[in-house]
RNA sequence: GGCGAUUUAGUGUAGUGGCCUAGCACGCCACCCUCUCAAGGUGGAGACUCGGGUUCGAUUCCCGAAUUCGCUACCA
């Protein structure tokens, strides 16, 4: 029968969540959904070094914003808790234990240095069936002098004892089957007394079992160590409720080699943290995907199609509709570079689906920080205004390019324009028009509109030349949403007085 | 170096032996629309890593090579 599925995601607390770490995420909270299970945030502090604090309530807050709900974790609670690491030493001990009194892992003192020493002295070594006798442990050494040291607080770490010669499978819902001889794993550390913890190796493989995850989704860069998973499980007699491993292929480089790591972002202009992130150490900032105007939706979208399809040429999707196609038989095996330029048109396609309210509501900070106050327009002002300029952006932080001249009259106008559109008689021409403007009755678009044009063309003017001095004058430059449009937005007397001001300010290039 | 994974246009991908003169999207180019800039519409350039097999027939199956990536810590 097929067990509840139950997922996890288990970041470590080092540092801001990685836009890929965001990505497996993404594939477990859709797997979960998708099969009616449970999602589990676990946190894997297991590594007492490299702690970064803040970390955590970082991948609490960015999964938020992503709408990646949790079922069970730290903050939600749950049955299997605790769901911080460090918080389970005592279940890990006695596992340790377990293991130890099984045979099935022994004791080893040498110090960091020394196995330091001897990966210099030994090209490739490996603490393994071939080397072990030959170090310090619990296996080499008689039992009194293992207990003695033991005995007298000596730091010891605990190894997992791989058998040589077996040919090991890991069966994974991507890739297939992968057989992997057991002759080139190591003996793993499990457990180091220096901090009383346990390595990921044996944390993941107690916790998976005791919080009965049913499949392991995680990156590929997990690949390597899951036949060693396998071996544990086997020590400890799970090989029957033994999760179903799921490698997920990793987001690399847009450009050259490699994974996508921290530092491309700045260097490539595009975020890698989904938010952005103040290094509490070093006082670095790195930007984010939210506070760069992504709309999360979208990248949630941008991200589920990276590496999966639905297995049609649909790319438009919401979460809800993400998750009801998901499945790992439509996931690639590659790699897949990071198409951030895809990224900014899923951003473009969201926000003109957008309702023009929501996206008037995030413009305003956006006019805050360009001086402007959004008070002292009307919602309905600002609404129609983004809703004009909108299909030429990809983020809401460019709307204010576009838009600003709905609320700050031009200061300067286009230069280029200028030479090209804004003759000497073109002065004489705009006041005219601005006569023709005070006697229009209906401001509205469609109503001004044939008036204007019929008078262009009654008086023969060159429609481009009049329109673009026209636009030139209230907007500051040849660009922007169809003409009458604004003017009916920007109400007759604001239009009258930048067309006059434009006529004061503005004198044709000499020659 | 060892081990593993991987391989369709610049990028993300569809494709499970004949429907492929290889589809879609982003990007790029052109045209249309148009008072401008976008958006939109139409069209275009652009790919099955290579070499052997298997087969009447391979992008699709097998083998080999190459490629790229990952792992190789008392990090995850």
């Amino acid at each position: 029968m097929e067990r509840e599925v139950r997922v996890r995601f288990a970041p470590s607390p080092t540092g801001p969540l990685h836009i890929g770490g965001v990505r497996t995420a993404l594939f477990n909270y859709l797997f979960a959904r998708r099969n009616g299970g449970k999602m589990i945030l676990r946190i894997e502090d297991t590594d007492s070094q490299r702690f970064v604090p803040g970390a955590e309530d970082y991948i609490n807050e960015a999964l938020a914003w992503l709408g990646i709900g949790i079922d069970e974790g730290v903050r939600e609670g749950g049955p299997y808790g605790p769901y911080r690491q460090s918080e389970r030493r005592d279940i890990y001990r006695r596992y340790v234990k377990q293991l130890l009194d099984a045979g099935k892992a022994y004791y080893a003192f040498d110090t960091p240095t020394e196995l330091e020493a001897k990966r210099g002295e030994v090209a490739n070594f490996q603490y393994d069936a071939s080397t072990r006798m030959q170090m310090r442990n619990s296996l080499s050494m008689p039992a009194d002098d293992v207990k003695a040291l033991l005995d007298g607080g000596t730091p010891y770490v605990v190894r997992f004892l791989v058998e040589p010669g077996r040919d090991v499978e890991v069966d994974d819902l991507i890739r297939g089957k992968v057989v992997i001889k057991s002759d080139i794993l190591d003996d793993k550390v499990l457990y180091k007394s220096a901090d009383d913890l346990p390595t990921y190796h044996l944390a993941n493989i107690v916790d998976d079992h005791l919080m009965l995850v049913s499949h392991v989704i995680r990156g590929e860069e997990w690949l390597p160590s899951a036949p060693l998973h396998v071996l544990l499980y086997e020590a400890f007699g799970w090989t029957d409720t033994m999760p179903q491993f799921v490698h997920l292929p990793l987001l690399l480089k847009p450009d050259g080699k490699g994974k996508l790591s921290k530092r491309d972002g700045d260097r490539l202009g595009f975020p890698v943290f989904p938010l952005e992130w103040h290094d509490p150490k070093s006082g670095n900032v790195s930007s984010g995907y939210r506070e760069s105007g992504y709309l999360p939706e979208a990248v949630v979208n941008f991200l589920a199609l990276l590496g999966w399809n639905p297995g049609d040429d649909t790319e438009v999707m919401s979460i809800d509709e993400l998750i009801d196609k998901f499945d790992f038989h439509h996931c690639s095996k590659s790699g897949a570079k990071f198409a951030f330029e895809k990224g900014k048109w899923f951003n473009h396609t969201y926000i003109q689906a957008m309702d023009d309210a929501r996206l008037a509501e995030l413009f305003k900070p956006v006019m805050l920080e360009h001086g402007v106050n959004p008070e002292a327009f009307s919602d309905e002002y600002i609404r129609r205004a983004v809703a004009m300029v909108k299909s030429r952006v990809n983020f809401v932080s460019e709307l204010w390019e576009h838009a600003r001249f709905f609320f700050v009259a031009p200061e300067e106008y286009d230069p280029k324009a200028v030479k090209k559109r804004w003759s000497a008689d073109t002065p004489r021409i705009m006041r005219e028009l601005v006569g023709k403007l005070n006697a229009a009755g209906d401001f509205a678009s469609a109503a001004l509109e044939p008036q204007i044009l019929g008078w262009i063309a009654e008086k023969e003017y060159h429609l481009g030349n009049v329109m673009n001095a026209f636009r030139l004058a209230v907007v500051g430059e040849c660009k922007g949403p169809h003409m009458f449009d604004i003017t009916e937005l920007m109400g007759r007397e604001e239009t009258v007085r930048r067309i006059e001001a434009a006529v004061e300010r503005i004198h044709p290039a000499d020659e």
